[in-house]
Parts: structure tokens; sequence; C-alpha cells
DNA sequence: CTGAAAGCGCTTACAG
DNA sequence: CTGAAAGCGCTTACAG
């Protein structure tokens, strides 16, 4: 069924349907009504994609993340559809994997497709390629990059000040009597870098010392926590942990208890991310919250501003929050 | 760039350069490379929405879930999202939440959006709402229904049979030694009540008794944990529980650890989901498997076949398999 | 092997 | 307030 279809049933030209059914003013209220009529007898259901071609306007925003599946991401992405969606925007998610390749051709796939816009989440996205591929396909229709930054002139950076977070941290664990504290991290993303900084930073002000610690994913997972606890039996003066995720924390907490040292007796401990591993561990989890929900609603909010045509900040901080629990004496 | 205006610069017809980019065999290899090397220079990036209207597909498929940040959706949609991208279809991915209402608006806008096809995630979109608006607005393209099902004739249904799992449960707890086995749950779904299904044939099957607890979010979440220590002094026989899925099995392993209650020796005890919760947990945690990424995996493939009109059962089950580790003796 | 033309289903400037 | 017509950027049946 077709707007002709429909004009021809209620005897008016399809520009009068047309005007209908986008509300124009410029309609007679009986001919409108005629029509509307029409509308709802066949139950007229509008061909977007044609009227996308013939606006010039797709209404529908890329949203392009590493992988869906990791916690962080899923937040935003939530967000981020939910909010666009209000406002009459739809959302192609593209789980663009971690090679350069698969990113260079998510991005084509996303121009290719007429998005109005596009938000891209995740610090893996700020690297060469992406700048590049942008550049070439995408710089004539703005971007928000969630938690990354890239310089392009039509990229709009949203970040969590973590590094703030971190350095918040650090003085919270010397308020509560913890003088010796550990970062320890699994992953090498842009995100822990800041993460590290702001720990540096920290320790630094306090005239403390460093204590960093990387471990590998597959060192924690088979249980083989001893890079944990030989770390801690050559520097058995460390008192506290701030783990860069909770995830990380948990397994922390774990392996801690295991070998019958005393959260937050003997050792305190800071996760990172605030979600629901913090209540099911003993004792819970005090963890730096990184707002990734603000993060996403404000991200869709600045987007559809720029689509909007009013302006945006080229670069937008916002803080982080630590939430206390047990973890700490 | 339009493809006339390759046409022009290349001094062939658009017709030309519509058959050199969808690679028609009958273009002479002269022209082509020809048309091929205007178009690399210009880097052209066909506009797909034109495609669209013209080829009446839009190669894209919507794909609904109520709450992608929950775990289960989250890696169906995951699964969904990059099969179906890999074989050249999008995915407008819409979070419909739970009422009726968003429901309907939702299946509206993929109607109007003109996807190809759509993927339904999860039992709650099992109901009259949704089975009318599809047959009003969705009755002439395919839809992979995940995790539940509807009588609607272009609606294929997938189903994990979470009945058996959890019969097999009992029955591999039986196995271990326990007698009185708990099913404890907090969610009040499709999905939970096939599960407790199974777990009655179980029970039933080895004249066993039946023990059922239904706990509210809140009470175990506020570290209220009486109602199931309660529970338990009134049905001190109980040695072993089935928790509706691994986060109550996590609060119901904390909540048993707290008051020094031996797991797997007093209690064993088996999750649902076979998530990551499964590994931080002490002892870590048996779970079945329900095989969420194989359905979605599935799921994406059967609509693949339908749209190439191969043929496709309306109703396929797979079956979970329990994972076994510490939490039975 | 190639091109001219019609068509996909809308919107909108223009004329009345 | 309304309609005829052109245009959005493709694809494809038809003719040569």
């Amino acid at each position: 069924m077709t707007i002709y279809e429909i004009a021809e049933k209620a005897d008016v030209s399809a520009s009068t349907v047309s005007r209908v059914i986008n509300n124009k003013s410029s309609v007679n209220k009986k001919t409108r009504n005629k029509v509307q009529k029409v509308l709802d007898e066949y139950n007229f259901s509008l061909n977007e994609t044609a009227r996308s071609l013939s606006t010039n306007q797709s209404k529908m925003i890329g949203i392009l993340v590493a992988d869906i599946r990791n916690s962080h991401y899923t937040d935003i992405a939530y967000e981020t559809e939910t909010n666009l969606l209000e406002n009459g925007y739809c959302s192609i998610i593209i789980n663009a994997g971690n090679t350069a390749e698969r990113m260079r051709e998510s991005i084509e796939i996303l121009s290719k497709r007429q998005v109005d816009g596009a938000i891209i989440i995740g610090s893996i996205f700020q690297n060469k390629v992406v700048e590049k591929t942008l550049k070439k396909n995408f710089n004539d229709r703005p971007i928000i990059f969630l938690n990354g930054s890239l310089p392009n002139k039509n990229v709009y950076n949203l970040v969590v000040a973590e590094d703030e977070g971190v350095k918040e941290s650090v003085y919270l664990l010397k308020e509560h009597g913890y003088k010796h504290i550990l970062f320890m991290s699994w992953m090498e993303t842009a995100s822990n870098t800041l993460k590290i900084k702001g720990y540096k930073e920290g320790i630094s002000n306090l005239g403390y010392t460093t204590y960093l610690l990387n471990i590998t994913e597959k060192e924690i997972k088979t249980h083989n926590s001893d890079v944990l606890i030989n770390y801690l039996k050559l520097n058995p003066q460390i008192d506290a942990i701030i783990s860069s995720d909770d995830l990380l924390a948990t397994l922390t907490i774990k392996c801690l208890t295991e070998n019958n040292i005393n959260i937050p007796n003997e050792i305190g401990i800071i996760g990172i991310n605030n979600s629901e591993y913090c209540y099911i561990t003993t004792p819970s989890l005090t963890s730096l919250d990184n707002k990734q929900s603000e993060l996403g609603q404000l991200g869709a909010q600045s987007l559809i501003n720029l689509l909007n045509n009013k302006s945006v900040s080229k670069k937008i901080q916002i803080f982080p929050e630590i939430i206390e629990r047990e973890s700490l004496r």
C-alpha cells in the first residue's frame, strides 16, 4: 500500500496524503479527516526507506562497539539506543571486533547505509585506521566518541575522567588508613593507561610508593593465583589493592580469601565499574562508579543536539564517584 | 557522488556502472576496468537506501529484545548481529522494554523501516499484543522467535529445552548422592515456569519430594538472607539447591557461606546459564549451560535460510548441557 | 555487451 | 488549501 493508493481511495492527490501524514499545517481540516480515515482503514504504514531517499535523512544512527557482550559497552549501547529511539532515531549496532580491518569495514557499512550520525563506544577505536577511515568515508556527519577521543573535526569526544576517579580512590584509601597501595590490572587498554596515570598521580601527591602489577587473564582464571600471592610475599607491606575492574577485584577477593588473608583488615580492596559483582562478594565491594549509563545518555543527547544544529563542545568530561561498601576497613 | 557522476567520468551509462558495482557478468572486461578505476579514484560509496528502494530489499533485520543489558539477551543479540552481518545484513536493535505498548510500537517501527525479517528474543514477547501486531503489521516477512513461541504462520520458534536440562540436573544430583533437592527462583518468567516443570518431572520420576522456594530480588539483594535460612531451618533435610540462574546461585553461596554451611558437603548447588559468575565463587559453580550463543547463531542462520527461500522447521529445540565444577561433592 | 527509460515510494518547490 | 511534476539514487527489463 502506497500513498498513491491511499490518495486514490481518498480522492485527493498523493501530495495531500503526504501532507496529512507529516502533519503539515496547510491542510484543510475536512480533507485531513477524510484522508486520515482512509489511512486508518487500510492500516497504512509509511515506507521509511522512500522517505529517507527523498528527504536525505535516514533517521538512523550507527553504533560501533567492539563487542557488546562487554558489560561496559552493553550499558552504554542500551542507553544510547533507547535515548535515540525516543527521539525518532533507530540504531544500527555493529560489533566491530578489535581488528583494524573489521573497524574499517564497519565504518564503510554505516556510511553506505546513510546513517545520519554515529556513536563510537570504547577507546579501542582510538587509532589511526579509524581516524583515516572516518576522514575518508564519514567526514560529513557528526560522530560522538564515548570513552575515547579522536581529532577529526566531526568527532565529539565524551570521556569519563577515570584518572581523577582512581586518584580519589587513592586518597580514600589513605583516609581509611591504608598506606601501601597496589594497582592491579589485566587489560592493556587506553582506559587502563588512564587509570594508571591517575593512580600514579595520587600516589605521588601523597608521597607513597608505587606498586603496579599486571596479570594476564589466563593466569588468574586458571586458579593459578600464584602471581598475586607471590607478589604479596615479596611486598608484604601492601595493605590495599585497586583492581582495574570489578571482575578482577572479585577474583582477587576469591584469591585472598582462599589464602586466608582478611579483607578489609589485612588488605582493603577497591574495584572499578560499580557493577553487579559488587554485592555478590564477601565482603561486598567498594567500587568506583564510572558512570557508563550517564555517558551513554549524554552521548545520545549530544548527537541529537548536533543533528538539530545545536552546538556541542568538542570535548566533554564527566566524573566518576566512589561507592563505599564493606571491602575497606 | 552518484553512479550518474561516475558514469559521466567513465564515459559510460549509469546502467553499466551499476552492473560493475553489482558484479554482473555481462560487462566487457575493458569497460569494467575503466569503470572500476573511476569508482576507486573517487572512493565511490553506494547509497544503500536507494538500492533498497529499487530492489525492495533493505538487507536489514530487526532485533527485538526487552533489555539488552540482561546478559542472556546480550549473548544472543551479539551472535545474531555478527552472524547476520557476515551474511550482508545489518541489524536494527530495539530495546522494547516490557510493556505491551512499547512492544507494539517497536514492531511498527521495524515494519516501516522495511526490515527484511526479524529476530525476537525472549519469552516476554510471547503474548497476545505481539501476536496481533505481528499479524497486522508484519505478516509478510519471516520472524525467528528465540526462547519463546508464537503461532503466527511467519514465525519460526527456536527454544532451548530448559525443562530437560533441569530434569537432567536433578538426576545428576541424585548420582552425586543428594536426596532432598530445592528449586529456588526469583523471576516469574515463562522460562522459569519451564524450569520448574522440568524440576517437577525429574523429582517425580525419582520419587523424591518437591521443594520450591520463590524469593524476591529485594529480599536477597538486601543481604536479608533470612528467607532462605529460615526455609532451610524448617526443612533441614535439604541437601541440594538448583538456582534458577547463576546470579541467584552466587548469592545463595554467599548466604550459605556466611551461615557456615559447607558447600558442597552439606549442600550441593547447581546454577543455570554457565555464565562468568561460575568461576568467581568459592567453590566454583556447577551450572547448566543453556546454549544461548548457539541459539543466537542458529537463529541468525535460520533467518538467512528463510530469506533465501530455503525451508526451516516451524519449531526447533536445542538441548542444554551441565558443566560440572566444584559445587557438588 | 551497452544504453535509454521506467520504476521503487516518498517529499516538496512551484503554480494556481 | 491543493495538485502536477520533478527529484532522491539506485536497479533492471527491454531493445539493439
